[in-house]
DNA sequence: ATGGTAGTCGCACTA
């Protein structure tokens, strides 16, 4: 069967529901994880997401900032994790059940890390790289004892690749594009194995974003984005995901220019199981 | 080199 998997960091899930709605209409991905919804959980738009054949739905909710939701067709249930050593609402964590078939699906938003890239003078930065260990220290624990089909999605604010942004020499010294955080996210995946799934059917010198600034007037003129939004699997997942072919992967990119759009874009990928 | 925008909440904070 194919599970349809997408991510979207959605900016204040409240301000656009509708917008939500339509992606779902469009798209009928089986699951959606959703980043930044920027409520608490009694605030979480269930009804109209139930009503569109979402009936499972696992909320991290917190007032005003961050919080993650995943949305779904496949019945899942959550697993109790805890990543955040601030105890943000940054991440879901959950089971999903696809037919005979199960895997986890993690859902992360990854801290933003603030502006300066040192993590002495930086707390924040300090706290994307602890957020990052804890992760690590998960998946090590996770896989001892055994390979377990794994999905990871979210908004990681990191660009890893050189062509995951629109300029490397000029993002070298910015958050999201710095050496330091892409060298512990490059070890995070490969320590794991996990598998970049953008990457399957695209060379690493082809530009691919999914995240522009609002601070830009013409967003596709200047097009300056970076990839700060991914999808892993785990090895025991990689042949699905080669499966679903090049046309398995999509980068949403069009509803970065609908009438007030998130900064992101919505990621997918299939996976044939 | 700087400031540019957006969302939430109620002024400043996060991104």
């Amino acid at each position: 069967m194919k599970v349809k998997i997408t991510t979207w960091n959605i900016n204040s899930v409240r301000l656009r529901q509708g917008m939500v709605c339509d992606f779902l209409e469009q798209h009928q991905p089986d699951i959606l994880a959703l980043q930044e919804i920027k409520c608490q959980n009694e605030q979480f738009p269930a009804k109209g997401f139930e009503a569109l054949g979402y009936k499972y739905i696992e909320i991290a909710g917190q007032k005003a900032y961050h919080g993650a939701a995943t949305i779904s067709k496949l019945p899942m249930e959550r697993l109790p994790t805890s990543f955040c050593p601030l105890d943000h609402a940054r991440h879901v964590s959950t089971r999903v059940i696809a037919g005979s078939e199960d895997f986890e699906l993690h859902n992360f938003y990854i801290p933003a890390g603030g502006d300066v890239a040192d993590p002495k003078i930086n707390d924040k930065f300090q706290h994307k790289l602890d957020f990052l260990a804890v992760m690590n220290d998960y998946f090590t624990e996770r896989f001892s004892h055994g390979d377990a089909q794994q999905v990871l999605v979210g908004d990681f604010n990191i660009a890893p690749g050189e062509h995951d942004v629109w300029s490397h020499k000029q993002l070298l010294k910015v958050i999201s594009h710095t050496p330091m955080e892409v060298e512990i996210l490059e070890k995070l995946r490969a320590c794991h194995d996990f598998v970049d799934t953008a990457r399957l059917f695209r060379d690493d010198d082809e530009k691919l974003y999914s995240w522009w600034s609002y601070r830009a007037k013409d967003v596709f003129a200047s097009n300056r984005g970076r990839r700060l939004d991914h999808i892993w699997v785990s090895q025991a997942l990689k042949a699905p995901a080669e499966k679903a072919g090049r046309e398995g992967f999509e980068i949403h990119t069009d509803w970065r220019v609908k009438e007030k759009p998130s900064d992101h874009v919505p990621v997918t990928q299939i996976l044939d199981i």
